[in-house]
RNA sequence: GCCGAAGUGGCGGAACAGGCAGACGCACAGGACUUAAAAUCCUGCGGUAGCGAUAUCGUACCGGUUCAAGUCCGGUCUUCGGCACCA
């Protein structure tokens, strides 16, 4: 059979009717199956876009079958750096290589058959789109999540770009590589802080991993602790946050982060200023990179001429600036109880500061003695004044009861997770909906002027100074207040690339609606997506933020349900044949397209499929396209023998064989599903003829894999429609043979196999097998003390 | 350092929920067909010893629980992914 010619047939016939087209509100139950939607990068698809989405063209093929109504869509993460990267190195704009890039997405994804509703295709930079992106910020802004802020942010220089805590994790740019460095900059900004902890409870109405659900828990970072409020000598105060208030009696100083505003406010205070200037000077210098690297050395400086009082034993310590002490997380500043906290015991040994042992079971000489290693141990205070004597369990009641009666401190929750930078200062994204008016304010461009479209133009590469491109047109930020009809200007921000991705499912439901983002009874009707199926480099960032907006837009009474996602699953990363990581430089990338032009798309889609479990790590492999090929082959060669089949064993074969490719697809073990059918067509091969009951069954379950194979055959056959024949059942019964070989050991070692009646009782099976004659040799003249039958499985005689 | 996943033949990988380790496939070896090759088909294929039936060892390593451990428990090592001074 010639498969790319059978395969363009097919892709051309479900291409004009429309065939995977999911029709809103059908009467079938529904199935959503989700894809992340790719950006359309000028390399076109890569291994990772084609597991992806051969694995869930596999699962809702299944589903149609099963008679779902599935909804299985497909767009485009268009806007973006990576977009507009691509397009200054190729030296053309941004839309024209989205344009081109897309078509030629869309050229490759039909060619491997994979069945998207054509019919929802989105793109994140089309107009009628990002309207509806700009409209749910709107609302961010209306219910006062949306804020200006200057912060310092995390700046790349060589994309000259303002990057999120997500985008510069381990303190380099996502993209290029390069170390950050901290800017101030006035940011628009999401308070996902808000939601921090639904975020976290929201976990619970999902299915996703273990495994996922622990990232990003970790990610949230929600911690119980003591914010206590401590006093300068100077009259100034400032509040501190612990989670082991049990070691407030062990303080021998406190430390403040260099950006703390208290430290420039003391200015005149501390006789040291000079070089504390210079201190913070350097620690704003230094790269995240390098703040993280430099762990083994702590740095800081002491404040001189001023000094805290301990809030509970009025005693006189010294405070520091460090840069191991994190401004955007607590309160910026620490109590540092070197006895009890590694950081503060290396920085303590490092400036000769005294340590206060006030818990004990350790050696504070050796190390610091944390509370990973006292928690639970029953370890006692000690050093502690009236707390003297208490375990650790109870000092923490006691200790917070004490602050709170003396109107110090309390009990605080915190969270790791900070609010989202949702600024960039350049060209290829959604421009910010908002005005700035010297009389009003920030003002919201009105609904019915969205969207603010992105203005066509010759230059759009970043500016030095870090200002948004659009701020050279005049033309454009120019404008009259919607509000008072005076002067204003727009806002030249433009949203981050993750902006577009955090509501897209929505937007398939209801792709082309120009009233509002999508109609509330399609929402109900389609609900959670089933199964959404994605990169583990996602976990963290895209789960997080598509969560945050869906259950923003709940809140706001915008979707019907609080979660977008009922499962989550991961495929694993695909390495390349020499099992490293696939990258250009290393030159081991491979183009799944080369295959399909060489082998067809059934032979690569069974092929990826095969080389291993779905969601494991895995190198590339060539070694399972012949074998693929084959199998098609051997079951297209099958077609010979149609007749009439009286095999004993046919049902039992069948049944196994449906039993096994069902439950495959549905737990992603799209491996196995493959060996079983190979299993299956073996067993065909050694019969004289093959029923039609077999046949058609063997390609049904083979068609969610080849599917255009499946569906030629069908005709070629004079089957009928391939669609029109259900997705195979079995009857349990047929699950069982008459006879089961069973395993027989005596003392634990398997001494002989024996087949049994399967509805036999163990008593009955018990005196079969003492009778099989190595086992009955090998119970001698020994006498059975105990017999353990597993059914179907084993039978174990332990005799002395 | 912390969190998560994993470690099984020459290789990719199977093994439901503690019950016959190595399904399925690759590679390899021998054979059939062929002038020959390719393709296809048949047979074998974890190690060691043995002509052989068979014995014995074997799921990263050490120990434990159990009639029975790849699977459970304690400890160690390694690889991958994520996070990383979060007080």
């Amino acid at each position: 059979m010639d498969f790319k010619k059978i395969e363009k047939k097919w892709q051309d016939t479900w291409d004009k009717e429309h065939r995977y087209h999911a029709i809103d509100g059908s009467s079938k139950p529904k199935y959503y199956v989700l894809v992340e939607f790719p950006f359309p990068s000028g390399s076109g698809l890569h291994v990772g876009h084609t597991t992806n989405q051969i694995a869930m063209d596999i699962v809702a093929r299944k589903k149609r079958a099963e008679g779902y109504n599935v909804l299985f869509p497909i767009g485009w993460d268009s806007f973006g750096l990576p977009t507009e990267n691509y397009a200054i190195k190729e030296h053309t704009t941004p839309q024209a290589v989205s344009k081109k890039n897309i078509a030629h997405f869309i050229e490759q994804i039909k060619s491997l058959g994979i069945s998207f509703d054509w019919d929802r295709e989105i793109a994140t930079s089309n107009e009628d789109y990002y309207r509806w992106t700009q409209w749910i910020f709107l609302q961010f802004y209306k219910a006062g999540l949306a804020y200006k802020a200057t912060a310092n942010i995390n700046w790349c220089p060589n994309c000259k770009i303002g990057l999120s805590n997500e985008e510069s994790s381990g303190g380099v740019c996502e993209r290029c590589g390069t170390p950050t460095v901290q800017k101030p900059k006035s940011q628009w900004m999401l308070k996902m802080s808000a939601y921090s902890e639904k975020l976290l409870e929201g976990l619970d109405e999902t299915l996703y991993w273990d495994s996922i659900k622990a990232m990003q828990r970790k990610w949230i970072g929600k911690s119980e602790g003591t914010n206590m409020t401590c006093k300068l000598s100077t009259g100034d105060s400032f509040d501190i946050y612990t989670t082991c208030i049990e070691t407030v009696m062990g303080i021998t100083y406190f430390v403040f982060a260099p950006e703390m505003p208290l430290v420039e406010k003391l200015k005149d205070k501390i006789t040291n200023y000079d070089e504390v200037e210079k201190y913070v000077y350097e620690s704003s210098r230094k790269s995240e990179f390098e703040r993280t690297e430099l762990v083994k050395e702590k740095t800081g400086c002491e404040l001189k001429g001023i000094y805290a009082i301990h809030p509970i034993t009025g005693a006189h310590v010294p405070v520091f600036i460090s840069d191991y002490v994190i401004a955007t997380y607590g309160s910026g500043a620490v109590m540092a109880v070197p006895a009890h906290d590694a950081r503060d015991w290396e920085f303590a040994k490092k400036f000769n500061l005294p340590m206060i042992e006030v818990i004990s079971g350790g050696d504070i000489e050796k190390a610091a003695f944390e509370k990973a290693d006292y928690l639970g141990k029953g370890c006692k205070l000690v050093n502690s004044g009236e707390f003297t004597g208490l375990t650790v369990e109870q000092a923490k009641d006691k200790l917070t009861e004490y602050l709170v009666k003396h109107h110090i401190g309390e009990h605080t929750t915190n969270y790791k997770m900070r609010d989202w930078v949702f600024s960039r200062q350049r060209y290829w994204g959604e421009p910010v909906p908002l005005v700035y008016c010297e009389k009003c304010g920030w003002v919201p461009v009105p609904d019915n002027e969205l969207p603010v479209t992105l203005p066509i133009v010759d230059h759009y590469t970043p500016t030095d100074d870090g200002e948004s491109p659009l701020s050279r047109i005049d033309s454009w930020v120019n404008i009259t207040c919607p509000h008072c009809g005076g002067h204003a200007k727009r806002e030249t921000d433009v949203m981050p690339n993750w902006a577009g991705s955090s509501w897209y499912w929505l937007r398939y439901i209801d792709p082309h609606n120009d009233k509002c983002f999508a109609d509330m009874d399609k929402l109900k009707y389609w609900g959670m997506v089933d199964l959404y199926n994605g990169g583990g480099e996602h976990v963290t960032r895209h789960l997080l933020y598509a969560r945050f907006w869906h259950k923003f837009l709940y809140d706001q009474g915008l979707v019907p349900t609080s979660e977008p996602f009922l499962r989550r699953v991961q495929q694993g990363l695909i390495l390349g044949s020499d099992g490293t990581k696939m990258s250009k430089s290393r030159g081991n990338v491979v183009d799944p397209m080369l295959y399909v032009k060489e082998y067809g798309a059934d032979v690569c889609r069974l092929a990826q499929m095969f080389m291993g479990d779905y969601t494991a790590t895995k190198p590339w492999s060539e070694d399972t396209l012949k074998p693929c090929q084959k199998l098609l082959t051997r079951i297209e060669a099958l077609k010979e023998k149609l007749g009439e089949n009286s095999d004993k064993d046919k049902l039992y074969m069948m049944a196994t064989t449906i039993k096994s490719v069902t439950q495959d697809i549905d737990t992603l073990k799209f491996n196995t599903g493959i060996s079983a059918i190979m299993i299956y067509v073996n067993y065909l091969e050694t019969l004289a003829h093959v029923s039609q009951a077999e046949y058609k069954t063997l390609l049904r379950l083979l068609s969610p894999y080849a599917p255009h194979f499946a569906e030629e055959m069908f005709e070629v056959c004079g089957f009928g429609k391939i669609d029109e024949f259900a997705w195979p059942t079995y009857n349990e019964k047929d699950l069982v043979q008459s006879q089961i070989e069973y395993a027989v050991q005596v003392n634990s070692k398997i001494v002989e196999r024996g087949m049994f009646d399967t509805n036999w009782d163990e008593k009955e099976l018990e005196s079969a097998a003492v009778q099989l004659p190595k086992v009955a040799n090998a119970l001698g003249g020994k006498q059975i003390v105990k017999v353990i039958v597993i059914k179907g499985r084993l039978i174990n005689i332990i005799a002395k």
